[in-house]
DNA sequence: CTTTACTTGCTTGTCGGTAACAAGTAACCT
DNA sequence: AGGTTACTTGTTACCGACAAGCAAGTAAAG
């Protein structure tokens, strides 16, 4: 029982989601401000409004917590793009994915710059964010290998392609453009890119028929 | 005068130029093992047969150690994508350049991925590493732009292209490829990649004359 | 050639800061 | 109330960075 004038009194796993949030929001803060290295559990913890301790606490680990912060990133990711892609296949697919991914680092650039610190990041052999990389990179390759083979079922992707490699490609020249617009953002017109990105697509991978 | 059974007796030069390199080469091969964030200074000083004080002593941080490596790798991939490319211009030297980075990653898979693990490194807002990697991606970039620019003077290359967003597409596409390369290796075939990016590149750059 | 003053390469001592863990406290739950 | 869960504080080990000192090399004077 809480006494009348004191706190909201939560239930401990709304406190415990409240918190998690928190920290979240305050890490992918330090991240965008300090880069991954420059960011601290202890800081992480205190600019959530809690002790320095807890961030450690709660993630286990920097990994654990950088994981978290790339999972939450991810998903927003992911429901961008499949709000845009849909049904779609082939071509088609692949063109909405540029577009989504277009859309996604103009709406929200910061999350776009967090994902790419924290993929990074994973170059190394070390590091437990290297998994989720590899996870999510593994996942995008097989979607659109998956479009590929779906276009070629119904014909309106040449048959003659190496359906593995185009996927590789396709998805390498979206992750190489984002580290190149981190790094050299003026350079980087990402929309100048998309139309000649997807006419290449179409008159590379759409069959003649 | 030395003594005659003592020592080599090198030079003050000599001295420091040996342990640089030895300390560089430590620095690789603790990359490779424990990448960027695993390597401590004291191990590499350590490792290159030296005091666990020498490689702060000698660059003054790790960033700038780093920076070092990141010279010495890539002081050696521009001397492959030179002998590659030669005088070459517009699409033949870009075909040149792919050719050459399959031939770089197969004789020296480890300075490939040591570049990468520092580059990707160079993310966040913080680092000097950050700076060399950009001057080395503008530098990229600006000399695929000059190809293109060369090849549509001389009539191989379409005239109707955005020379900077196509000379960016060319790169990032390689450094993604690196990048996916390093995280999930058994995805990306190099040499499966170079037939059709090559063709890509042809059927869409070059003039219809 | 030898001595002496100086420079440069390298090592050791130390400090501030950080990740990780453990033990303790306070808030919630039954 | 007792017990569980959220959070805090105390502590340890380690790392990067610096500074003071030592030793090896260099050069000028006698």
């Amino acid at each position: 029982m809480t006494k009348p004038g004191s706190a909201p009194s939560l239930t401990q796993a709304e406190r415990s989601a409240l918190s998690d949030r928190a920290m979240i929001e305050a890490a992918c803060e330090l991240l965008l401000e300090k880069g991954a290295g420059g960011t601290t559990l202890a800081a992480i913890g205190e600019k959530a409004g809690y002790s320095r301790g807890l961030a450690t606490y709660r993630f286990g680990s920097k990994a654990g917590l950088f994981k978290a912060v790339g999972k939450a990133v991810s998903h927003r990711w992911l429901a961008v793009l499949q709000a845009e892609v849909g049904e779609q296949t082939g071509v088609d697919a692949m063109c909405a994915a540029i577009d989504a991914y277009a859309k996604f680092v103009q709406a929200s650039p910061d999350d776009a710059r967090i994902q790419q610190i924290l993929f990074s990041e994973a170059g190394g052999p070390e590091s437990e964010s290297r998994s989720l990389a590899i996870d999510t990179y593994r996942r995008q390759i097989s979607d659109v290998a998956t479009w590929l083979a779906d276009g070629i079922d119904t014909g309106s992707v040449r048959d003659d392609i190496d359906i593995d490699a185009e996927a590789v490609q396709f998805v390498a020249s979206i992750v190489g453009a984002t580290h190149l617009w981190l790094l050299v953002p003026d350079h980087v017109r990402f929309d100048a890119m998309r139309r000649s990105a997807k006419q290449r697509l179409r008159n590379h991978l759409a069959s003649a028929a």
